[in-house]
DNA sequence: GCCAACGTTGGC
DNA sequence: GCCAACGTTGGC
């Protein structure tokens, strides 16, 4: 079992929409090092679920893989924003999995809380100019992240 | 809202 | 294949 880390901007869609909705797919995503990662994806993984850009910024719950990666479906809606023409049904180019929602913490681990923990350091997360919206997380680096949430 | 860091595009 | 221009991400 791996272990990921997602990024949403939560007015986009947050824990608290992922709780309601359940499952959702994890469309939209359109850098090829983030896509690599999503096909990696086995089913049953935890995924860290990182809410960005709106304060409180940081990890706000926990997801689970629930399908593996397949063609993501808005490559190929010309009415959508994430439209891609060169893709085709024969040969597309992103791919999306599956997420069901696992668990919301209380309160978010915070950005600022995780630099300050030194058994973080190594993660993407943290790297200097990580924009990365999807990364793996190694089992001690989710360990951390969960002690800190209880 | 600013801007640094990074990825992508396209002319040459 | 280089690299300038441009667009996006995301913390502050």
């Amino acid at each position: 079992m791996n272990y990921w880390l997602v990024k949403s901007e939560p007015y986009v869609f947050s824990i608290q929409d992922l709780k309601r909705d359940k499952v959702t797919l994890w469309d939209g995503v359109r850098n090829y090092q983030a896509r690599n990662f999503l096909k990696e994806m086995k089913k049953g993984d935890t995924v860290l679920y990182y809410h960005s850009n709106e304060d409180p910024i940081g990890v706000a719950g926990i997801a689970t893989v629930y399908k593996e990666a397949y063609p993501d479906p808005t490559q190929f809606d010309k009415r959508n924003k994430y439209f891609d023409p060169k893709a085709t049904k024969e040969n597309p180019r992103w791919f999306c999995p599956d997420l069901k929602f696992k668990k919301a913490f209380k309160e978010i681990v915070t950005l600022a809380e995780m630099r300050e923990n030194k058994s973080l350091e190594e993660m993407v997360l943290l790297k200097k100019g990580s924009r990365l919206s999807v990364q793996p997380v190694t089992k001690k680096q989710y360990d951390s992240v969960l002690k800190m949430a209880s």
